[in-house]
DNA sequence: CGCAGTTTTGATTCATCTCAATTTGTGTGG
DNA sequence: CCACACAAATTGAGATGAATCAAAACTGCG
């Protein structure tokens, strides 16, 4: 069920405080909390999360939740929805650098410089934690295990993106878009969502630039592998129907 | 000057314990600390930081200073050398991932899953400071302006493969090169050498492997460059005659 | 219902890869 | 110290996968 907000139209910036739009604590009632930040805490540390995650913001489908160049006070766990982020060039050039689903993380590219060097746009009507960053650092210097997980949760974003560097540099277009796909499927499974079947709720230009591709290139694997029987695809509803070829085309390559 | 080994061979593993190569406290007397992880501490707390980096570790040329699978423990601050990190999927085929040099960290990849997930190889003889991690989160919490720099160079590591995944995914064979150039002559900079003249210390092939070209197409890029003027190449041995061009090659794209 | 945005599909071009030969450099051992 | 062998780099010619340009079809929204 939604937390619907009280007031008949959006506050500014969508800021909601938590006492005003639920009743419930932030993280100990989460079902997302396994795959979290809280992930390992006590329920008494997750108490104590629980009163620094302060509010909430939604976000409609379009909206930014940062912008490069934003000044970097926190970070953002989705409840729900779906992100983007992306990295813009001066000289007008854009990429997708990565698609994230609820129970994931955003925003840990601002630490470094204290500014966001990337936009995060909601591809759905979406929901995130605000989790102010001093106050987070505070907290983990008192409870390891937060410490611990936050650190993981870095690190995580540096595997992935170096995963990503290996599909950008070494594969070709039909191998990323699998990777791509088999990539969604795990998390969707991780979530509780089948793992054949899914939405995409990005275009076909915003995998192409996620993929290093072009819109037309990712369309014609999609068609490629929908001749092929691996997928159904109908627009933007998938359905893996044979999920091995998908995962030979990885493996094994091209070589 | 070089901190030489008491002993007439490299014992067990190459490490050394601090105290028996060096009076030297380990980050105190370091001239890279204003570049690697003591940044912005008090004598006080370097000091407390000295205490934890127990031990260094040398490496010459060719050799591992992690792998891929090996348990994570540590991360590592170059001292001196130079060093790539890469990844290896099933198949063979890899990927150059990054080439870190004096004052950076390595092994930030191991703490998700507390393994390594890629390979660091020593690229000239080499000499890091092995920063035991569970001491390191431990000082962490007692130090905030450690935490905070801590985070700060995870976030730095994620912000830079942003960087790459741009490159890779958005940029020509030339653009790619020129990027590649530039970011290593004001890294050579920041480390007081010449912006302008420099040596590389990866092959063609590496290079290629982290551009997500081949080599050919990399010593036909170079060759280009030093045709048009704005460099010249010796084998390894680069100078930058005029880097107005190369600047542009980036900001103004191809379109 | 119509329009704008998205997707599909086709024809052609182009950048990079591949394959191959040659040159240059580097390290080792006699 | 030089010769030899091996690794690295350069250069050329041709093949190829993806980009580009273009048009048509589909979707969903107002």
């Amino acid at each position: 069920m939604q937390i619907k907000s009280t007031s008949g139209h959006d506050v500014n910036l969508n800021v909601i405080p938590l006492n005003i739009t639920s009743l419930k604590a932030a993280c100990s009632q989460c079902n997302l909390r396994e795959l979290c930040l809280p992930f390992g805490l006590t329920e008494k540390e997750i108490a104590r999360l629980d009163r620094m995650v302060a509010s909430r913001r939604r976000l409609k489908r379009g909206q930014h939740l940062y912008r490069a160049g934003d000044p970097f006070e926190a970070i953002y766990a989705i409840k729900t929805g779906f992100f983007k982020t992306d990295v813009l060039l001066e000289d007008g050039r854009d990429q997708v650098t990565g698609f994230q689903m609820a129970g994931e993380i955003l925003g840990m590219d601002g630490i470094s410089a204290e500014a966001h060097t990337c936009n995060a746009v909601a591809l759905e009507d979406s929901e995130v934690c605000v989790i102010p960053f001093l106050q987070l650092e505070g907290l983990s210097r008192e409870i390891e295990a937060l410490q611990h997980h936050f650190h993981k949760v870095m690190s995580r974003e540096i595997v992935r993106d170096h995963g990503v560097m290996m599909l950008l540099g070494t594969m070709r277009a039909e191998e990323r878009l699998a990777a791509f796909l088999l990539n969604l499927s795990q998390r969707f499974t991780t979530r509780g969502y089948s793992p054949q079947e899914f939405h995409l709720r990005m275009t076909r230009e915003e995998i192409g630039s996620y993929l290093g591709l072009k819109l037309e290139t990712v369309s014609r694997a999609f068609s490629r592998f929908q001749e092929e029987g691996f997928i159904s695809v109908q627009q933007k509803h998938i359905r893996i129907l044979d999920i091995a070829p998908l995962k030979q085309l990885l493996a094994h390559s091209s070589a």
